[in-house]
DNA sequence: CTGATCTCCGAAACCGGTTTCGGCAAGGGA
DNA sequence: TCCCTTGCCGAAACCGGTTTCGGAGATCAG
């Protein structure tokens, strides 16, 4: 059996500069530096100034854990991913995770990160980190319709920061790209192209986003006076293989598109290779935009416009907002959104072909 | 300015049960209880268990950083990824980060997470979670041959578990993927489908892995009877793009090879390129083996065949390594290899050219 | 029966901070 | 001059654990 007294910590802070130290050093009591460390109102500007000196000069650093003891906090931020997102998020997950570690460490926190296998492992390790007060508070990413996290989180008062937003704001703050207006923005591109017949392909409908793109990609077929057909509206759609499941679907229609917005970049590499299983070159005889702006976007020939979400800002973000809230702020002061970066490259020109010849096209390659 | 005591932390653990209250509840001192729960061989058997019984009865569990400021522990695993490396790992981070934070938590443990941008960055990382003591250990993955993470942690006391291995092995615990072995059984592989020329297409050399893969492969060549071309061997591919550059030198030389061996998959995806740029099919006319396991590699045609690594249960290792580091066991005791599992896909086969066809080939493209 | 040894637990110090409370001294008003 | 604030700091308790020390009682050998 291995216990903690066979093997005694050997760094037990050797020669660590104590706040003992420091007040020693100075003739003071460790209360009046701590005071003075903290800004307390009742410590003369004077005596602050040499404390903070004297600290600097020693090289005296607080233990993050000596003070959890007596304030509760750890300062430290947790954020759990879910292993079965198969989605999209994968690819930027590296630049998300530098955001947030790098946006918690400008305050001088931590990043706790642990990894759940599905929903109910998640809220189990929300739970398990809660009651051992791992962290003080927590990155709740791709936020979900009826997310369950949210509950638990509300329920058990447990300060946290949305990536996305929700449809019930109680407690929420959040960090969102306008994912909406990408949308509409696209349609108006293409709708300014010539394009009149526009498929949308979305993505996973138990996200909160879903409704959201597709909200905007209506707005915009409507401020361009275009009318919205149903069957060039698709779902679900966050992999390359659904992606091209209902490019193909649509290309396959008496009256196909001649261009398509896609909710997901991942989608629309399956456009991609929908559009040329039936010889239809993308960027001229049919058109893209998308939204992500993922790594193999550029990669793609032509390379997919698209509406790219900057993921070391948005982690970095999300971390303040997170520390602001674990110190006291209303969550109503801190909901920020932001608009995505449209990437002009080359999946999106002006129609070469109409539906009819579109749908010529594919019928030939069918035969 | 915003500080602790404008805003008292509300959730100073309101009805938490803590030690005292479990020994209030059996008329026991918290001394008592406290070495009962730690196996301390002072306390009565019967009194151990009665302990035990009450305290998870009254769900009582200890606040790591109240133990910790005692014992010096955090039970926190440290990992710093550093982002400057474009190279092979990305695809497989996630799955490496629910495995290192799994077997973590297998023990209690957390994980703590940060992103650095360069070298400097990472060791100016290090000595921050160091000073702060957040972390008891680090995970430290794609060693180097020179590296200076090692260095740092050496001179400092610092437990750690290298994903990789070292030249120099001292203070060193580490787990690692036999890439050598892997690559002398492809060229075993290649010989008996009949291959007499192979080229070997390295890593970067920077990694301490690229010598061992690189003896690897001229074991199977010795092994196997084949002489080696030093145009045959090409260094620091670690892209698709890089791959293909080294691939298009080999083919393009009078006797090209009719295999490739390549110590990572990105580069075979290059591979595949130069190969269709010159009209020669992968799997047949020429063949490739590759050593990583990356999900592209299954959406290729033909699928790649490659050793793969299993990235989830590397991180678990590693923690499950560093945990029993941290606790004192020696680092020459946790020292743990495994081979790379096999992946027979379509990518090699008995060749179809031979040298010559292949020049002749490549001749007749380049005109 | 006595003294030495062992077993087991309580008492108290300790870890490194934070926070409450009280009091001294200076300053201001009457 | 006296009293009442106000400003400023020390003393001590506190947070939730761990660890050292010592001693009471039981056991055992002589």
């Amino acid at each position: 059996m291995r216990t903690a007294h066979d093997h005694p910590a050997k760094n037990t802070g050797a020669n660590r500069v104590t706040i003992s130290d420091v007040s020693d050093a100075l003739g003071l009591t460790k209360s009046t530096v701590s005071r003075a460390l903290n800004d307390y109102p009742d410590i003369a500007e004077g005596t602050r100034l040499k404390v903070r000196r004297m600290a600097e000069k020693m090289g005296y650093n607080p233990l993050s854990f000596a003070q959890a003891i007596r304030t509760g906090l750890s300062r430290s931020v947790g954020l759990v991913i879910q292993m079965a997102d198969h989605d999209a998020h994968r690819p930027f997950l590296a630049e998300f995770l530098a955001g947030v570690s790098q946006g918690a460490s400008a305050h001088g926190w931590t990043l706790t990160l642990a990894a759940a296998n599905d929903p109910a492992h998640t809220l189990e390790t929300f739970s398990r980190m809660i009651r051992d007060r791992k962290v003080d508070g927590f990155i709740v990413p791709r936020t979900l319709v009826h997310d369950e996290r949210i509950d638990l989180l509300r329920e058990k008062q447990i300060p946290f920061v949305l990536f996305g937003r929700t449809a019930d704001p109680r407690d929420c703050a959040w960090f969102d790209l306008l994912g909406e207006d990408a949308m509409q923005d696209a349609v108006r591109r293409l709708a300014h192209l010539g394009h009149r017949r526009i498929g949308f392909i979305n993505g996973g409908l138990k996200y909160n986003y879903a409704a959201l793109r597709q909200d905007g990609f209506l707005r915009g077929m409507r401020d361009a006076g275009l009318s919205v057909d149903d069957e060039l509206l698709g779902d679900d759609a966050v992999t390359i293989a659904e992606g091209q499941a209902e490019a193909t679907r649509m290309l396959m229609l008496d009256k196909p598109p001649t261009a398509f917005v896609c909710a997901v970049d991942m989608a629309a590499l399956g456009v991609y290779r929908a559009a040329a299983s039936f010889g239809l070159n993308m960027g001229s005889d049919v058109s893209t935009l998308s939204y992500d702006g993922i790594p193999d976007g550029a990669h793609a020939t032509p390379q997919l416009s698209t509406y790219a979400v900057n993921f070391t800002q948005s982690g970095s973000t999300l971390s303040s907002l997170l520390i602001r809230r674990v110190l006291g702020e209303e969550p109503g002061n801190l909901r920020e959104t932001q608009q995505a970066d449209f990437l002009d490259r080359g999946s999106a020109g002006p129609p070469a072909l109409s539906p009819d010849d579109i749908a010529a096209r594919v019928a030939q390659h069918r035969s």
